[in-house]
DNA sequence: ATTCTCAACTGGTCCGACCATCAGACATTC
DNA sequence: GAATGTCTGATGGTCGGACCAGTTGAGAAT
């Protein structure tokens, strides 16, 4: 970056096996670290990009790449005219890119297993602080997601779309912006898996009779009892979710 | 994109509000859509830069903008001479971005509270398996641990170290990667918070008596008592948390 | 004090140029 | 026939220049 003329000084074996670091991933390295330490806060304007072409000698496209780079990852956001500035993450784009490494550790074997372990392991969790947490307000509105959740019986989309707002507002109950997340990441991750069980005959039945057993735990606000009630669920649901999927067809080097 | 000449038809008054959308941004939309559709999978390359320029009819930079962007999520790999390569998600480097998500979450109030529930539902769960699921070697290895932690007494970073490795070893008995990458990434991001902590009178040997308790219970393969050990020690921990930190000072307009 | 104008700053996109790296086809050697 | 070397075309990396659209703030006008 201070010696424009190359990459690097003269290579030696060992450097000669990894791969040159492009100038604006240099950029993107030396600016992301100041944003993390704080040089430039949330709103703060970075340099402009003829000020970054000066002090760090490389064109405007490397300094563009380095940007669109950073905006990429949500950590400036950018807009004609003005200079870009630091952006607070926002968890909707975190989320969005945790989708695509969730869909394909669920393509990978065993991969649907892990996550509906991890699912036990926080859906119980939190199904046990809801009970503790529980109040009129909350326990009257999980109930109308359960009369939601047995109005939409008989139509498998609404079904499974009421589904998802009833384990939602447990997560609610407990109040915690990280539960709200991974639940609705996780309700999103899988979407296909959920629509291809609701469809195993008498599902939606089983399904519907244990959010009303969650909730008469969650409404007796008994911890213990909505936790297992929560754990019973979730292992039934598992037992009708697909095998791991096979390979999928690979694109070939033609476009289309 | 179809329509080079202008990002947009006349604008609406609706329109004006919004903020015209970059046309790199629409081409990492389109490849990203298609990576994810599968139209390219893992080691597939994208078409040329020549190829996307004429395809979509725009300029090399917007290409090459929509290209660094796309890389620097992670879903392609670029090298000189080569089309980039669409690749596989990268633990790593998902849990780098997202540590700066939990670095300013941390930051904010309550942050460190909601991290704390978090943790205590999926330590205490993972506990309860580890007790249901432990052998002989796992428990071996998870008593090595626990002597390593023993020996760092009165060196605090030896025994922030180790304190780590034993939670690590618990997780290790489950076999979940997810489970694995979460303590990993947590234990990055509490380490400020870990070293402060852990220099409160007693606070080391009041964390190693309950790894002491929560090794004899998996030990038994106890999982209630597993996990209730586990409850007891982060809900101490959480007692010895620093409160909420204050805002820290704004970087000024200039650079330096 | 408020509003308007304008110039400077700033980013968005395009084009052309040159150089380094890679991969595959073909020739040569054993 | 297999292994190795050479060369060429494809490909990416970086630079410079150009032009246009958007934003902001200082100064003028009311």
């Amino acid at each position: 970056m201070t010696d424009p003329d190359g990459p690097a000084a003269p290579a030696t074996r060992a450097r000669r096996l990894l791969k040159p670091k492009r100038m604006h991933e240099e950029l993107v390295e030396i600016l992301a670290t100041e944003i993390c330490e704080g040089v430039y806060g949330t709103d703060d304007p970075l340099p402009s990009e003829r000020d970054l072409m000066e002090e760090f000698g490389v064109s405007r496209l490397t300094v563009r790449e380095a940007i669109a780079a950073l905006q990429s990852r949500g950590m400036v956001t950018t807009r004609p005219g003005t200079r870009a500035r630091v952006s607070a993450p926002q968890p909707d784009f975190l989320l969005s890119m945790l989708s695509q490494a969730a869909t394909y550790h669920l393509a990978q074997p065993g991969g649907l297993r892990s996550l509906m372990q991890v699912r036990l392991i926080v859906e119980t969790g939190t199904a046990r602080i809801a009970a503790e947490q529980a109040d009129d307000r909350t326990v009257a509105e999980l109930k109308a997601t359960l009369e939601r959740n047995r109005a939409a019986m008989g139509d498998l989309e609404a079904f499974g779309r009421t589904d998802i707002e009833f384990h939602a507002a447990i997560a609610r109950i407990v109040g915690n912006p990280m539960i709200d997340a991974f639940f609705a990441a996780v309700s999103e991750w899988l979407t296909e898996v959920r629509n291809t069980s609701l469809q195993t005959p008498g599902q939606t039945e089983r399904a519907f009779k244990a959010h009303v057993r969650i909730f008469a735990a969650i409404e007796a606000r008994d911890p213990m009892q909505a936790s297992e009630e929560m754990s019973r669920h979730l292992t039934q649901l598992a037992g009708v979710y697909p095998p791991a999927p096979t390979a999928v067809p690979r694109h070939d080097e033609d476009r289309r």
